[in-house]
DNA sequence: ACGGATATATCTGCAACGGATATATTGGAA
DNA sequence: TTCCAATATATCCGTTGCAGATATATCCGT
């Protein structure tokens, strides 16, 4: 059998494309397109990145397939429990490594929101 | 001839590991070792992917070798000001994507220092 | 009815990474 | 003073992950 997996730590670190899947998925679940909309927010992402993505996630349980639309030609996806605990974890790494990038003295200009 | 590159965003996102390398140098130059031991403050490396990424970086431009040590054994690395501007650019990116996580209720649990 | 956006599927080449292996040197402990 | 761990770099190779192209079908507005 293959390794287990079960602790968010073995998970990280998140690939951008990765990160951005399961950031899309945060809030509720969506289907691939949708995914894929949000995504390009914070990075590129071509149709074979996502949906290679996403059955890489599927395998890994980080989610899940949930069909109970009646929109046919549509596949919904949700974040799991596992998920969650994945993104929260590299949400945490991430901003340490924001941080200490602040200590040195790295400091972006803001932004237009 | 190979495509230009010079604008900060081209190299955008980058690779947890490539991050944490550049995120290394930025506050000064170091050998490579001293590197991968600050690296695995964020992520964990091996030799094969610092030096492996080091020659990635030095051919794109964003870091330098500098041989001004007496110190044989050791070479020395410097990011360059268009490194500099890419850890810039990727660390808004990353801030973004903590903000937007944190929109969506993606609360990390406070570490200690 | 047509075209553009929506939606998913799949394939393939290449870049990146991880882990192992190798080698040499340095410094401290026994 | 010998030995071992840590320092330091180099290189190889299998696996993974991604980018981009291609394909197909549907939906919706005009």
């Amino acid at each position: 059998m293959s390794t287990a997996r079960t602790s968010p730590e073995d998970h990280l670190p998140l690939t951008p494309a990765v990160f951005a899947i399961l950031l899309a998925l945060a809030d509720g679940e969506k289907h691939g397109y949708a995914i894929m909309q949000e995504a390009r927010e914070h990075v590129s992402m071509g149709p074979g990145t996502l949906y290679g993505t996403l059955d890489r996630l599927l395998a890994a349980g980080l989610v899940v397939e949930t069909r109970l639309s009646e929109d046919e030609r549509r596949r919904y996806y949700r974040v799991t429990p596992l998920g969650k605990r994945v993104l929260t974890a590299e949400t945490a790494r991430l901003q340490r490594s924001v941080s200490m990038a602040h200590e040195k003295g790295i400091r972006p200009i803001e932004v237009k929101a």
